[in-house]
Order: C-alpha cells, then sequence, then structure tokens
RNA sequence: GGCCGGGUGGCGGAAUAGGUAGACGCGGGGGCCUCAAAAGCCCUUGUCCUUACGGGCGUGCGGGUUCGAGUCCCGCCCCGGCCA
C-alpha cells in the first residue's frame, strides 16, 4: 500500500531519538506523582504475537497518557524466561536451553521495540539471569525459615517412561504426552508453599480490589472456603475397630439422614476398612477405575452428563453419633482425596450424587428436609423444615446446622471447621531448565539450606540432555555432590527446580529496584512505586499467577522482606481478549499466527496499533478474518489522512476576511474540539479505546469539513488548534507519526510527548444545538433544532405547531403529553 | 447441572441515567479527477412497499412492565468462559 509519507523510516527514527533521550525512564527520587503500569511479563516464544500486541498497544497507550498528564509512569519490561519449550527444544535438536531462550528473547524484544512501546530498559528482567535466580533463591529460604514453605509426599502423575512427575496438561488421555506411556499416580517427597495459611486473607481482600468480577469470582471458587463440620465415625468391628473415619460435611443439619459413608479410593483408611470377604470386589473395582481414569487428579470428578457413579462396600461399618445405627462404609468414584477429609457422610434425600449412588445400589434414603409440596421427587437440597431429626425436628435447615454442631462439639464427635479448596502449592519440578531449589540434603542434617553467601544455585551447563526426560541435574555428579554446610560431611544437593510461577509471583516488586545486589529490592523504593496501579494480561492468568503473586506479597511482607508495601499487589486489573483465528486461540502450536512483522514493514506499527484500538472494546475477544487486513488499511488511510492535514501549516493561508458565515463554521470546529477533548479523556479513562477512535476519526472529518465549507476565509489559528488537538489526543496511540508531524509543525527538538494533555472547556464542549424529537405514541414523527435550555411549554408548543404531528394526529386529541426537554416530546393519543 | 458473560446491517462494532437504533470504520454502489489505472475527493448504503412524497417492519425467540425497551422483569433457544 502506497503511503503519504516514509512509515518505516519515520518509526525507527523515533524509536531511536525515544531511546537516546530516557523519556520513559523514572526513578524513585521523580518529583513527579508516581505510577507503575504493568503488562505481565511474557514467556518468550520469539517473535510477538498478535495477543502481546495487543496487550503492549494498550499499556503503551495509558503510559504516554499519564507522563502527558504529569505522572512519573514507571513501565518496566521482562521476560518469564524459565519454562518447559526451552527444555523439550533442548531434548529435540540438543540445543541448550539458555541459548534456544536468549534467541527467542531477543527476538521478541525487537518485536517490542519496533511497536513503538515505551520501557524503562535499564529494569530489564530475565527470570534465567544468575542475579534473579540469586534472590529467588534468597526468598525461597526466607519462606522456609517462616515455615511457609515445606517437604511433604503427595501423589504425582508419575510418568515410568520419563522416570519424571508430569502436570496435569501433559497427561493426554491418561497417557504421557511425549512417551506415550501410562502414567499413574505415586507419591512422591515434594516442596510446597503453604498457600492455605493466607486461604482466609486471600479470599476476603479480593472484595476491595478493582478487577474484573469474572477473575474475582473464579478466584473465590478457587479457593473454595466452604464452612460445616467434621465428625468422627467410629468403626465397628474388623480390624479398623476402635478407629473414626473422619468425614467434612457442609449438611450437618442432614446427619440424621446420614445412610452410608463414602470414601475416596486412595483414602489412606481403604485397606484397613476392607474386609476379607470383600477384598476381592474392592481390588477389582480399583484396577477397574485405574483403567478408566484419565489420570489427571480431578479425573474421577463427575463429567458433564455424567449420570451414573460407581463403588463397591468395603465391608466395614461405622456409627453414625447421631442415631446410634450402624451405617455401611462404601468406597466410591465420586469422593475425591484432594477435597475435606476424603471421605463424606452419604445424604442421599438432601445430596445428587448421594441419592444417585443410593438408588443405584439400593441403599437406604431418609429425608430430613420437608420438600416443598409441589416438590416431585428426588433430593431436596433446599431449606426447609427439619423432619425425621429427633431435636432438629421442626427447624429451618440454618438453625438446624448450628444446631448440630453445638451438639458435636458437646457430645465429642464433631466440631466446626471451615475447609477450603485451595491446597499448598506445589512447587518442585523435576526439570532443568528452571529456578534450583536450593537446599541441600544431608544424611545426617537433613535438609540444610544453602548458605546465603553460597547462592545463587546455578544449575551447570554441561548437562545432557536425553529424551529420557529425567532431570539432567541428578545425573551431574559435581553438580549433586555436595558438602553439607552444617557438617561438611557428603551430602547431595536437591535437583528439583521450582515452578515458574515462583519466578512470575515477584517480578513486579524486582522492577522496582532490580540493580540491589543486597537484598531482593529496597523496600523503601518497592513502596514508591507499589502498587502496581495498572496490571494488563490475559485472562488464561485469572486464578494461578494472580493468586500467587497474591500470596507472595503478602508472605514477604510478613517475613520482613517487603515492609510496608500494600497487602495486595496489583490494584487495578485489566484483562485483555484473545485473538482467535478459524474459531481457536491464536497459537505457535496451532501454527496460525500472523507475524506483527510484516505490517511493521508495511503499514507501520502506529496502524497495527491503531487497528488493535480500533476494533472492538479490549475486553472482547476478536477473531481474525480475511476481512482483518483490509481494516489494518484503513487505519494506515487514516494516518495518511491526518498527515495531509497536518504535514504543512503555512498551506492553510490566515485570510481576515470576517464574514458570519466564516465565523460559525470556525465556531463550530472549535466546539467539535472541546467535545472530542472531553469524550476522548472520557473513552481512554473508561478503557473504550474503540469509541475514543471513533470521535478522533470525527474530528479528522470535521476538520475537513471545515476547510471545504470556510473555502478561502479559513483562518489558520482555528485550524491549527485543531490540528494540533487531535495530534495530542492520537499521540498515546500513534506515537511515531503524531511526533513526526508535532516537530514539522513547532519546531526541530519538539516532543508531543512532553506536551500536556489537553483540557476541554466545558462552555465550549456544550452543544450549541441539540434535535428535539418529537413522537406520537413513541413513534418519532419530526425532529427540531433547538437550544439546550428550550422550556417544556416551548418545547410542547413547537411540537404541536409540527405539520407531520398534526397530519397524525388527525381529529384525536392528545390524552398525554410527556416533555423531556431539550430531547424529547411525547405525544400521547 | 450451577454461576458469569454475550447474541444489534453484508462485516467489526456504537448507543455512559429507560428517550433519534445502527456513531466510527470495513465492504458494496454511483460520481469527480485521469488517456487509463492507483491514490484522493464527493454522494449513497438496515429491510420491505412506493415513480416520488411518504409509510410499514426491524436489536436471538415468546410474553410482560412503561407514554416510550437494544437497555428493566419472566420464560425459552443458541454461543463463549469458569466451576462441579
Amino acid at each position: 500500500m502506497a503511503r503519504v509519507y516514509d512509515v518505516v523510516n519515520t518509526e525507527k527514527k523515533w524509536q531511536y531519538i525515544w531511546a537516546s533521550e530516557h523519556t520513559y525512564e523514572v526513578d524513585a527520587d521523580d518529583h513527579r506523582p508516581a505510577k507503575y503500569v504493568l503488562c505481565m511479563y511474557p514467556y518468550p516464544s520469539g517473535q510477538a504475537h498478535q495477543g502481546h500486541i495487543r496487550n503492549y498497544t494498550f499499556g503503551d497507550l495509558l503510559v504516554r497518557k499519564f507522563t502527558m498528564q504529569g505522572h512519573a509512569v514507571l513501565s518496566p519490561f521482562g521476560f518469564d524466561s524459565f519454562g518447559l519449550p526451552a527444555e523439550n527444544a533442548a531434548i529435540r535438536t540438543g540445543e541448550h536451553p539458555r541459548s534456544f531462550t536468549e534467541a527467542r528473547i531477543d527476538e521478541l524484544k525487537r518485536s517490542v521495540l519496533s511497536l513503538g512501546a515505551m520501557y524503562d530498559w535499564r529494569r530489564e528482567i530475565k527470570s534465567h539471569d544468575p542475579e534473579y535466580i540469586r534472590w529467588t533463591q534468597y526468598i525461597f529460604l526466607a519462606l522456609m525459615e517462616a515455615g511457609l514453605a515445606y517437604r511433604a509426599t503427595a501423589p504425582v502423575n508419575w510418568c515410568p517412561g520419563c522416570h519424571t512427575v508430569l502436570a496435569n496438561e501433559q497427561v493426554v488421555d491418561g497417557r504421557c504426552e511425549r512417551s506415550g506411556d501410562e502414567v499413574y499416580q505415586r507419591d512422591l517427597e515434594q516442596w510446597f508453599f503453604r498457600t492455605t495459611a493466607y486461604a482466609d486473607e486471600l479470599l476476603d481482600s479480593l472484595d476491595d480490589l478493582d478487577w474484573p468480577e469474572r477473575v474475582k469470582t473464579m478466584q473465590r471458587n478457587w479457593i473454595g472456603r466452604s464452612y460445616g463440620a467434621e465428625i468422627d465415625l467410629p468403626v465397628v468391628g474388623g480390624e479398623a475397630e476402635g478407629v473414626s473415619l473422619r468425614v467434612f460435611t457442609t449438611r450437618p443439619d442432614t446427619c440424621f439422614g446420614m445412610t452410608f459413608a463414602a470414601i475416596a479410593a486412595e483414602h489412606p483408611m481403604l485397606d484397613m476398612l476392607v474386609s476379607d470377604t470383600q477384598r476381592e470386589q474392592v481390588e477389582s473395582f480399583l484396577t477397574g477405575l485405574r483403567e478408566a481414569a484419565d489420570t489427571s487428579t480431578t479425573a474421577r470428578a463427575l463429567e458433564p452428563g455424567r449420570t451414573h457413579t460407581h463403588g463397591v462396600f468395603t465391608g466395614s461399618m461405622v456409627v453414625n453419633p447421631f442415631t446410634g445405627g450402624t451405617i455401611p462404609v462404601w468406597v466410591v468414584d465420586y469422593v475425591l482425596l484432594g477435597y475435606g477429609t476424603g471421605a463424606v457422610m452419604a445424604v442421599p434425600a438432601e445430596d445428587e450424587r448421594d441419592w444417585q449412588f443410593a438408588v443405584d445400589n439400593g441403599l437406604p434414603i431418609v429425608r430430613t428436609t420437608e420438600p416443598p409440596d409441589e416438590f416431585e421427587g428426588g433430593p431436596w437440597t433446599g431449606d426447609g423444615v427439619k423432619v425425621n431429626s429427633s431435636f432438629l425436628d421442626g427447624l429451618d435447615v440454618a438453625t438446624a446446622k448450628e444446631r448440630a454442631i453445638e451438639w458435636l462439639e458437646e457430645s465429642g464427635a464433631g466440631r466446626r471447621k471451615v475447609n477450603y479448596r485451595l491446597r499448598d502449592w506445589l512447587i518442585s519440578r523435576q526439570r532443568y531448565w528452571g529456578c534450583p531449589i536450593p537446599v541441600i540434603h544431608c544424611k545426617d542434617c537433613g535438609i540444610v539450606p544453602v548458605d546465603l553467601r553460597d547462592l545463587p544455585v546455578i544449575a551447570p551447563d554441561d548437562v545432557e540432555f536425553l529424551p529420557t526426560g529425567e532431570s539432567p541435574l541428578a545425573r551431574h555428579e559435581a553438580f549433586v555432590k555436595v558438602e553439607c554446610p552444617k557438617c561438611g560431611g557428603p551430602a547431595r544437593r536437591e535437583t528439583d527446580t521450582m515452578d515458574t510461577f515462583v519466578d512470575s509471583s515477584w517480578y513486579f516488586l524486582r522492577f522496582c529496584d532490580p540493580w540491589d545486589s543486597e537484598r531482593p529490592f529496597d523496600p523503601a523504593k518497592a513502596t514508591h512505586f507499589m502498587p502496581v496501579d495498572q496490571y494488563i494480561g490475559g485472562i488464561e492468568h485469572a486464578i494461578l499467577h494472580l493468586l500467587y503473586a497474591r500470596f507472595f506479597t503478602k508472605a514477604l511482607i510478613d517475613t520482613g522482606i517487603a515492609p510496608g508495601i500494600g497487602r495486595e499487589p496489583f490494584s487495578k486489573l485489566f484483562t485483555q481478549g484473545m485473538i482467535r483465528m478459524g474459531g481457536s486461540k491464536m497459537s505457535k502450536t496451532k501454527g496460525n499466527l500472523i507475524a506483527p512483522s510484516k505490517y511493521f514493514a508495511s503499514v507501520g506499527a502506529d496502524a497495527l496499533r491503531l487497528f488493535h484500538l480500533f476494533v472492538g472494546p479490549p475486553t472482547d475477544d476478536f477473531d481474525w478474518t480475511d476481512q482483518t487486513d483490509e481494516i489494518i488499511e484503513g487505519c494506515g488511510k487514516f494516518l495518511d489522512r491526518v498527515w495531509r492535514l497536518a504535514a504543512e501549516p503555512a498551506a492553510v493561508p490566515h485570510v481576515s476576511r470576517h464574514d458570519g458565515g466564516a465565523q460559525a463554521v470556525g465556531e463550530r470546529l472549535d466546539r467539535l474540539v472541546h467535545r472530542t477533548i472531553a469524550k476522548v479523556s472520557g473513552d481512554l479513562d473508561r478503557w473504550s479505546f474503540n469509541t475514543a477512535v471513533a470521535h478522533l476519526m470525527e474530528l479528522a472529518n470535521g476538520i475537513q469539513r471545515y476547510v471545504a465549507d470556510a473555502g478561502d476565509a479559513t483562518q489558520a489559528d482555528t485550524y491549527n488548534r485543531a490540528v494540533d488537538t487531535l495530534l495530542l489526543l492520537l499521540a498515546p496511540m500513534v506515537p511515531h507519526v503524531t511526533a513526526e508531524l508535532w516537530e514539522r509543525r513547532h519546531g526541530a527538538g519538539t516532543r508531543i510527548h512532553q506536551v500536556a494533555w489537553p483540557e476541554h472547556d466545558p462552555l465550549l464542549a456544550r452543544d450549541e444545538t441539540t434535535v428535539l424529537v418529537v413522537q406520537v405514541n413513541g413513534k418519532v414523527r419530526d425532529r427540531f433544532e433547538v437550544e439546550p435550555a428550550i422550556t417544556e411549554a416551548d418545547a410542547i408548543d413547537l411540537a404541536m405547531a409540527s405539520q407531520k404531528v398534526s397530519s397524525v394526529l388527525g381529529n384525536s386529541e392528545p390524552k398525554r403529553i410527556i416533555a423531556k426537554p431539550p430531547k424529547l416530546v411525547n405525544i400521547v393519543i
């Protein structure tokens, strides 16, 4: 597409100027009020994709606008550079993950620079940088000392072929996605962060965050706090006689309806509970489960539409402490070990799945809540009067719950209990390309932290990447064999690395002071910039990343690493929509990436940025289609039009002829200018970028119309005011072309992005006239141009005088007239 | 199954407090300029009826509230997300 200016060189010129003038580098002692705008730091996957472009366009718009509004905006950039793809590539091609990753960082950085997005590159962070590793490890040890990092056995997805743990995403149909081996659950010693210690705070303080409700709801569900009771059911007879099976329930009011107990297949007590007569049946049930399961941890949870539950009797009986009666214990496929105690009291009458199970297996059903009259049968989970429940009879559900818990605590059979769905965060990965966990295992001293002076622990480069999947570190003798820091005896270094979510849980704090060589960051500098005023990223991080980052912030405050900062890291969160193509998310794996480089080289970064801003609401997903290139070209054409309007101010003569007509059109343009300032400023504040662009297009149309209407009476000052305002309002969106035009208009060395954001004059921004709509029975019949201050009486007179109205009215008398001056008069007949 | 979004021209979308539905743009049609084309500029473009003037219909479907509903309420269909 032919353009009216040299797009590529203009953009290169300004990118060079901005970098050399350090405009967007800010420090903690800056006198201007601080703002912190942050886009989620990316995994370096090579050239930027359109999702990145969209993200950084939004971020840069805010950075530049806030700067024009007088703020010192902290706008850092970094790379989440540890992770699986680099390691898998190493196994495949033999290339070291470091060189693989750094090549991709360079590529991504080039895209970001070509976009003209402004960052304080002095602060750049890479997760795999030894300095960053040092402080990540330092924090790990601090959490360990505070009891927030601990070691425990946990069931993991184990691939026997690869000798490694797999993440749930790596398990496809019960098999390892790479080797194809059948995956099974296995217990392994692993490191955890005690996220559950903050469960209540993580949940409760969501209320005050200016985040999308959707994200807050997802986090609330993920934490999943529920109030109820824990009940001990004593086992009678058999091997487990005298032991109690502990169950959790949110419905202690239904205890009198408990007709059996159900436990998860992995429950540690299961073996003890299985009687000799039932052993064979239970074994075959468990084998069947293993075969049927896809092995993700939630595998056997009910899938949509699944109506049948399975299980077998264990042969053991337990006592229902409320009734004193005995009930059977069944092992079932619908109870998961990970939730509550891994065992539930089954109340078929008041729980969907218990009902289904009781019906399938002929177990008794006892209602304890009276369903409403019109109820047709099945489980009733709502409120109602308690029945068949001894001392609870006649109460409503909420009161009965309280009474039942009181009874449990008095009798010692149970206690009030708050349960969470949230688990502690398992951070161990049997991987090479991650931050090494800085501990040493000594036979005599146990787990010994690496001395702070010896940090960072860096994985050696000379490891073999073999397609076994086993961590290369475990086979590296020189790395593994160490002296115990405590006793000096022979010891083994930990070979697991940390989940990459650990790196991303504190990078926004390191950005505040990335040069600190004494500590992770200076708390005073962190306090100056934190919290992040605007955090921008994809909805895919709505749960884990944001939850972990919140956990870290709180934990770093409580361990004394970050005293003084606010307990919530991100005041405002914006989650942008996805770019899709052919119905699926645009991604490298799907091979449907549209590289931005081709646009940088043709229409330019400004046109691409304008397109992303203009094409729809930033929250919405966007479908990339055949038509998309035409829209991008349209954005380029608009910038050409701006260029023609703005390039040569001298082309418009100052004519001192003052005829009334010319003055009126000039005034009309002035009003449009001020209305546009008001609208665009408001739209940008509420993230309505698409309408902001539309209003700027209208302003450009208005300027063109002004020249056409005023002809040789065009006033240079009126014209120039309008054009300058257009450029200023466009400057955060399309920085290169506006910077160039501004310099041409105002002289060498002038910088549009250092000019103050325009303010509107409320008097001028007000409409001089407005359209009064006249309706008859709600149908529009006529319109009049009126003054905004028109009185109700005048409006009605005007309406009644309308020819069109009277022809519709005919002989009918108006029954009622609703007047809402100056917008509307509705005549009802 | 539950919860949360969403459904508006040929297309992306606009309508901030219940008051002109379709801003702005893409695409289409016509014109000017040109030897011609590209670019640019101007007009036009929801749909149906009408030569025209004008009128009917129209925001997923069916009801309702209201002087007035894309917007609020009830029921339903479809799409997306999250959770079970």
